[in-house]
DNA sequence: TTATCTATGTGTGTTGGCGCACAGACCTGA
DNA sequence: TCAGGTCTGTGCGCCAACACACATAGATAA
């Protein structure tokens, strides 16, 4: 066996996973209160006020209320590992203004992300697929608020024939197709063009133009090396296309990422706004 | 956006799709009369002498007697493709000795294999996720025999709450797994790793030591040059671990092979193994 | 303030695979 | 038997990304 590149364990956080799991389980959905309950759940049927992952938002408010109370509000925190390759999955989690990457590991030091999890998505899908483990690494790429359900729950829920158990179908199409997008992406494109192209994945998640990245975060995440990303950096920032300090981005000029970008990014995007769209 | 490598169209039928589709459909599985069908029936209950796809043996004898009818053998011919990027899928495949790769299509010039499909697997995992279409091409590898299925059909089954459900949504799980882990595979492994594990998945799928395959073909799946396939390809055969000529592949050394290749084999193998043995 | 840590910037040399350009060997059909 | 197509072998220059080795600057905490 050879190995082209050993790169070894570049960042505490990436590799010696801070497994603290620091969430903070903020309210169940119905609220406290009876007044309060009532608000929440009026709310929620008609404008999703504060779950606002799009794929549970997709569901007809019927079935939604069902899982309305299985549904647990949770802040996921910058590095954190949802899972590790074998773990038992707990639980699965539905991202509202979070992100996660979904990462092949290399023998615990190189790191490739396969898949990446928004609000359009889930972490997880193996536990609808009746399987609670899974062999790529989930990481909190950028903190923010989620809600999550037990895995049990999915799982007792898979067996009916439901709304819920369609719409995950196509969402397992659409994240087995994002990976076969990126699968070739990594191997024929420039790495200018998939950083632009992942800042611009990141950029639809986070809802924000500003978000919190190193370097050496980027560098594993298109696994490569990190003088490599600072190069290609670099030239984004020369080009004012992204601004950066001290692990925080800046997103400057996104239609000029997109140029630079590979057509991979509109591709994988268009395949997850048509499962969105009903298509 | 930049290309890499913009490799050029290299071989009719892996870029312009030989779309004549022979296939030859031989019988329905209960027979033409009587006692043919009976005999049929019972062999196939007891010990699946016509159908040898395992997946479709995983089933439940009661479960499998209800898909037979449905079930049509077919011979699938080599560099045959069984749907292009963006067609409708019509039926979905259970190889039995035939091998069918799942590619990632770079314009239609650049290919890379995303999964592989033998006797353990399906073609048209989309269609059960409630899609009929995909983003990869399915290109026949290794030529021999398949059960084949209507897309409907298929799509109805999904609907119910049956063992085939079950299997299927594991062997989805596991197929998302090769993917992930072909997909650090290709980008962190030497091309000689890479073509000793494809050539081992490949021997694993077509019983047979003996199987046929150019520099050209196996370029394509791993995503490189034909030339470069020459070079480490000379180098396996200078070990006698393969022989090869004129499109033509043999293994000689299967242990050897497995020294020379990454772990991704092993590990890939394990998968689907462990899904097939119901853990 | 100073020491330390973390993030970024840069240089040198190496290498795996690409692009291109052939040459030779074998196969098949006119 | 001869011509044209299909495989395979090989050489050369090039480049993107690698390994390794530092330098520097902003953040943080004693």
């Amino acid at each position: 066996m050879y190995l082209r590149n050993s790169r070894k364990s570049q960042s505490a956080y990436l590799n010696f996973a801070v497994r603290i799991t620091v969430l903070f389980p903020v309210v169940n959905c119905p609220g406290h209160d009876a007044t309060e309950a009532k608000r929440i759940a009026v709310q929620s049927a008609k404008q999703e006020p504060l779950i606002t992952n799009r794929l549970l938002a997709a569901l007809p408010p019927k079935e939604y209320q069902r899982l309305l109370p299985e549904l647990e509000r949770v802040t996921l925190t910058f590095a954190e590992v949802i899972y590790e390759p074998g773990d038992k999955i707990r639980h699965v989690y539905f991202p509202s203004d979070s992100v996660v990457s979904l990462l092949a590991t290399e023998n615990h030091h190189a790191l490739l992300e396969v898949g990446m999890i928004g609000n359009e998505g889930m972490t997880g899908v193996s536990v609808f697929m009746g399987v609670d483990t899974s062999r790529t690494r989930a990481l909190v790429q950028g903190a923010g608020a989620a809600v999550r359900m037990k895995s049990a729950v999915l799982r007792d829920e898979a067996n009916q024939v439901s709304s819920l158990h369609r719409l995950l179908h196509r969402y397992t199409h659409s994240l087995l197709t994002q990976m076969s997008l990126s699968s070739g992406c990594n191997r024929f494109h420039t790495l200018n063009s998939r950083l632009a192209r992942w800042l611009l994945m990141t950029h639809d998640r986070v809802g924000s133009d500003e978000f919190r990245l190193t370097q050496e975060f980027m560098s594993s995440m298109l696994g490569v090396r990190r003088e490599g990303i600072n190069k290609v950096a670099g030239h984004l920032q020369r080009e004012k296309l992204i601004s950066y300090s001290r692990g925080h981005v800046m997103v400057l000029n996104r239609r000029g990422l997109e140029k630079v970008s590979c057509d991979c990014y509109r591709t994988i995007r268009a395949e997850s706004e048509s499962l969105l769209n009903g298509g």
